[in-house]
DNA sequence: TACTTGACAAAAG
DNA sequence: CCTTTTGCCAAGT
């Protein structure tokens, strides 16, 4: 695997890594704040690899633009939403309730903010 | 090497 | 409002 690809796929982790406890990002915003050379997609693939990240990326708090827990699949049981839950988001049909209010820019609210 | 899949998304019909 | 199409691009077979 080329080192170009690892280094993409450090940066997607680490800034999943910063979404902040309780709070929610979408795959296509991800790919924007990372820039051209990612996509949504690159995005679920680098979430699907993300074992091999060298510390814990809470892929959980990645959904799509709909707020629907697209990524379920790739958990056992129903882990992905009981993460959720646990960090007091509601969900509701596989969706994340009040999805607008809980979804974190990357882009503006980076790191810091709340 | 070629074809199919998919943790996406936006636009068109 | 729902289905299809198109762009996307690495991974798996």
């Amino acid at each position: 695997m080329s080192n170009d690809l690892e280094e993409l796929y450090m940066k997607i982790w680490e800034l999943v890594a910063s979404i902040p406890y309780g709070r929610v990002t979408t795959y296509g915003a991800i790919a924007t704040t990372i820039g051209s050379k990612a996509s949504a997609r690159f995005v679920g693939i680098a979430l699907s690899r993300c074992y091999l990240a060298p510390f814990y990326v809470p892929a959980h708090r990645v959904v799509n633009r709909n707020g629907l827990l697209t990524g379920r699949h790739h958990f056992p049981g129903n882990q992905m939403q009981e993460l959720l839950e646990n960090e007091n988001v509601v969900i509701i049909d596989n969706q994340v309730v009040n999805f607008k209010e809980l979804f974190w820019n990357p882009m503006i609210e980076s790191s810091d903010k709340i």
